[in-house]
DNA sequence: CTTTAATCAGACAATAAAATCTGATTACAA
DNA sequence: TTGTAATCAGATTTTATTGTCTGATTAAAG
């Protein structure tokens, strides 16, 4: 199977997205996150707490504790999320697996393929979280009347 | 970790981008490959397997025996190697995890990685083997001297 | 102060992907 | 016709990812 992001970053983005939909000033706890995404409990909550150590996200413990944002929306970007969980090598490694793969020695995908991942990159880097909220919430409110 | 193709894929891609470069009217063994492409033997020997019964790949068995493309390379493009091993879900899923992603219910990226992932399909159905033959040698050359 | 409900930490289990192994079959060549 | 070297088939192992569990800690509320 092919993926683009694993399921840890899918699950990651899809929270912080439903976190920025939310009111950010309220904390929201994992078992809210996972029932309206359906995501395993246990696992979102992991997943948040490496952001919350990547300072993307807040976390307040004990009793009405949970997560929000630790910034505002408009100053968190997908590709930082997209870092903080799975890394950059889908922006570094050769999409075709050969070694040393480079300018000087490409693959023979190197240039069409760069463009597009440059292009991919580009968009991560200009979309904010605040940008995504309307088509969030219609998204969210959708997966609830299902 | 991120990835775009499997690592089947990625060495099949490697594998037939091989067979292509070379005179495609003598069969290659799994051993050659193995050695140039630094990829097991027992696995790339597995991946053209699979790529002897879609059709994409000629097998000869017996001592002498080898692989070599079934069709001439300009007939064969890199999305049919990427279909016949990861299969299309890279173009169909959405890229967020999201259930049930459609126009009419679309995730906060649906349009814009849209767009990305047309033109990655795009140019995987653009470009066949043939196309790729000057690149590929120059690239195996240099993985042989390293 | 005690109960409750949350995060947190780390071990554990299940699943999937990648890689290896064993033996059977095939076909060329001495 | 026998030995050799290849694909082929399928089981097995290894490794990474995904998901679960247990208990500790924290903090709000009665």
């Amino acid at each position: 199977m092919t993926v683009i992001f694993s399921k840890k970053c899918e699950y990651g983005l899809q929270a912080v997205l439903y976190l920025a939909a939310k009111n950010n000033s309220v904390v929201i706890s994992s078992e809210e996150i996972s029932d309206k995404l359906n995501i395993p409990k246990e696992f979102i909550s992991k997943i948040l707490q490496g952001l919350t150590e990547s300072g993307l996200v807040y976390s307040k413990k004990g009793k009405s504790g949970g997560f929000a944002l630790a910034k505002e929306p408009k100053k968190i970007r997908l590709i930082d999320i997209v870092t903080a969980i799975d890394g950059l090598g889908m922006f570094d490694n050769c999409v075709l697996g050969f070694p040393q793969c480079s300018p000087d020695h490409p693959c023979p995908l190197h240039e069409k393929w760069g463009a597009l991942r440059t292009n991919a990159y580009n968009m991560l880097t200009e979309e904010t979280l605040d940008q995504l909220k309307e088509k969030t919430l219609k998204k969210i409110g959708y997966i609830g009347h299902k």
